[in-house]
DNA sequence: TACACACTACACCGTGCAGTGTAGTTTTGC
DNA sequence: GCAAAACTACACTGCACGGTGTAGTGTGTA
């Protein structure tokens, strides 16, 4: 058959095929984030996926191409949580620490436990053992941030000169020491407590410097 | 022979074996850091090194011990290149802003040029890939300038309630942000005014949060 | 009924790599 | 000169893994 997402089948059909496809897509990722790249074969996404091999290099190719795949689709999750903590959460009006802290809150609740982007942040950043995607781009979710944080600035309520350091500074302060956080600790789990405290440490900084 | 670390010998002997020593780890080192753990394979250390690959069984055992080797040296530079920026430019009296700025200036350019620790960074905090070392301290360089930053909370020049959260703050305003935009680029070098300019954007925000 | 699609099971190939064994060479200390 | 240390060259094992080829199975669809 080879690749068989490029013609257009009957719907069941279809349906099954996406759904093998996303099972792999599900086990790749955990064991791509628990183990690297390098370490994760395809024999044991297959097997995690209850599926045979040879489907898995049927719908994706190689083992390259199954990884970008992963990859694409962490990031538009990761997009569009962003996007809607945004809009949930840096409403116009509200405090802004209690909107900052919120809108990490969810950050982190909406995104780490899955663990999904948390790691793959280091697996992609420069695991440089994982292959390098020719096309992506990692700006987006910083800039999605940026424009809020603009319009905050024209409102009054923050002071910078260049936006595009105002976020790098709230994402370091913030969700950087949390991934670090995670990392540090062999389970991959952190106190809740400790989390908080990392978060209100952030933004409080944050707002002592930018505000 | 097994293991010629293990007894004592003649001087001119263990001369000759520890220069072999060091060539590999210096091998080791720039093959880890340019291509990962995984990737960087024992045949190609011992071809960089110029020894043979018995050589190098001979000396380390096996390949994780020899990366552990590696990165207790760079560790051990590390810490030394911590402890002598903050003696040489954290020192009383001087301006702030101008100490914290020369301080991260010379972290970066005595540590980072070499790359050695840029992207071990990397490498070691969650490559993943790479085997984890049971007995390591991570903590020792955050706890040097911990004290030192106690010692200017005492003296009126900064205020914070956690010192290692403050820490915590400066590392990821400066070096983090110095790293990231290292492995950002694909060449692994930085626009040096662009890293001067994260270098005081990050300790100025830094100083308006803790000052 | 018959076809095509998605998939499985499984054998198979090539390769790269960690690690070993060994015989031989050079150097050094006595 | 001799013995041992340090090292080289090289062959070799074992294995894991990426990727392919193929024969066969079940199932919606025409």
């Amino acid at each position: 058959m080879e690749t068989p997402t490029s013609t257009w089948q009957t719907p069941a059909r279809r349906a099954q095929a996406e759904a093998k496809r996303a099972a792999i897509l599900d086990a790749a990722e955990e064991l791509f984030v628990a183990s690297g790249y390098e370490l994760t074969s395809v024999d044991a996404i297959a097997a995690r996926a209850k599926v045979s091999k040879r489907t898995v290099y049927d719908h994706f190719g190689d083992k390259q191409s199954l990884f970008w795949a992963v990859l694409g689709r962490v990031d538009e999750i990761l997009l569009a949580t962003i996007r809607t903590a945004v809009a949930a959460e840096l409403t116009d009006g509200r405090d802004l620490r209690e909107a900052l802290l919120a809108f990490v809150q969810r950050l982190t609740t909406d995104v780490l436990p899955s663990s999904t982007y948390a790691n793959f942040r280091h697996l992609v950043s420069r695991t440089s053992t994982a292959p390098k995607d020719p096309n992506r781009s990692t700006e987006a979710p910083e800039q999605v941030l940026e424009e809020r944080f603009a319009q905050l600035a024209a409102a009054g309520e923050l002071t910078f000169t260049d936006r595009r350091r105002a976020v790098q500074h709230f994402f370091v302060l913030t969700m950087s020491l949390l991934l670090d956080a995670i990392d540090q600790s062999p389970d991959g789990t952190v106190d809740p407590a400790e989390a908080r405290a990392i978060i209100t440490d952030g933004v409080d900084a944050f707002l002592r410097a930018y505000r």
